[in-house]
DNA sequence: GTCTATATCCAGATAGAC
DNA sequence: GTCTATCTGGATATAGAC
């Protein structure tokens, strides 16, 4: 008796993610261009043929793994923007949360590595590069604002929006790519430190 | 008329450094797989064949580098813990220091690159990663116990001083990163948002 | 949907002339 | 000290069988 089609599908969203799940692994510890077909194939435990059944190409599948993660992370920021509650409480909300996924979940940790790599990196396919170009503002523009709106009644520093943004973004990468660095031995450190930075 | 041994010497440095430099930025810029020998050979002036003259292959440049990086980096730590200063100064120096330094000095931005990807990279020669594992200890201990004697002093907030040390040098290096992949477009933040992270 | 076998290409490294 | 020409290996991607 043959498969149905739901089954297939299904085994074919497996295999995809899969796939994108071991290559985010290897791209992350590695970088894309040392990342070779064949390693993501077997951490995959599929033949190096079948990777290509579903990508057309090792840079399809890291295009693809760039627009999760922005994905990802733009959403966060629209949600945390959204969020019912006074600035001061959307910033220790951010910085506590964004540790504490960044520690348990290492996959989340990766997809820093992977943004920070190629957002730095010349080497990247142009559809990726595009993708950054167009969603990595957001996240800064949210932050930015929050600060501002925290200035006005108070409960932040006064230091300038744009430079509180900016440290606390790289501060959060900075912390999550030590992390993905350093695997299960990283202890992250107390949220308060990061918090009474921006906090008054 | 031939030329002296000491003219020889001298154009045998400055190929060196050429080729040392040129493979820096493109190192940081596109990560060490993606770099071809080709394109440093392009970048530095010289013929493909020439790069093997001075270095055995591509992976002894990358090691160089790395090398002479994190020699930088540790005598600048050392010299810091020896100053005759009280931790506040020494905190608020180094965060001054290192702010101007990566402003300024787009080759101590890429520096902090090149280790940033060296240390989270799987790929690359082993003897880099022996270099890293030795001597990427000493910033943080330095900075941890600089932490802990201004907590005795009472000028240094009171979280625990591993912790500190790793936002230090966390914040540091993600503004570094974000200074390198941005070049003459970054802002560098106003040091005080940082150094209050720290001082009581 | 999955595998094995293979064509093709490109990058690292070497050889030898000047 | 520097170049051009070339060898060689390995990685991407394809073809075709099951």
């Amino acid at each position: 008796m043959p498969r149905s089609k739901e089954q297939n599908e299904q085994i074919k969203e497996e295999r995809r993610s899969q796939i994108l799940t071991q290559a985010l692994r290897l791209f992350a510890s590695r970088g894309l261009a040392a990342t070779k077909i064949a390693d993501i194939a077997a951490a995959a435990g599929v033949s190096q043929g079948l990777i290509y059944h579903y990508f057309s190409s090792k840079e399809e599948i890291f295009t693809e793994l760039i627009r999760h993660a922005y994905a990802g992370i733009n959403a966060a920021a629209r949600y945390l923007e959204e969020l019912p509650a006074p600035p001061a409480a959307k910033i220790r909300l951010a910085i506590e949360g964004l540790l504490r996924d960044t520690v348990q979940n290492e996959d989340t940790a990766r997809f820093y590595l992977l943004t920070a790599q190629a957002t730095g990196s010349e080497a990247i396919p142009e559809e990726a590069r595009r993708i950054i170009r167009q969603e990595n503002r957001l996240p800064y523009e949210v932050m930015a604002r929050i600060m501002r709106q925290g200035q006005q009644d108070g409960s932040v520093k006064p230091h300038p929006p744009e430079d509180m943004a900016l440290v606390f973004w790289t501060s959060i990468s900075g912390l999550a790519i030590n992390r993905a660095v350093h695997g299960a031995e990283f202890k992250a450190p107390n949220p308060e430190i990061l918090i009474h930075t921006f906090l008054a």
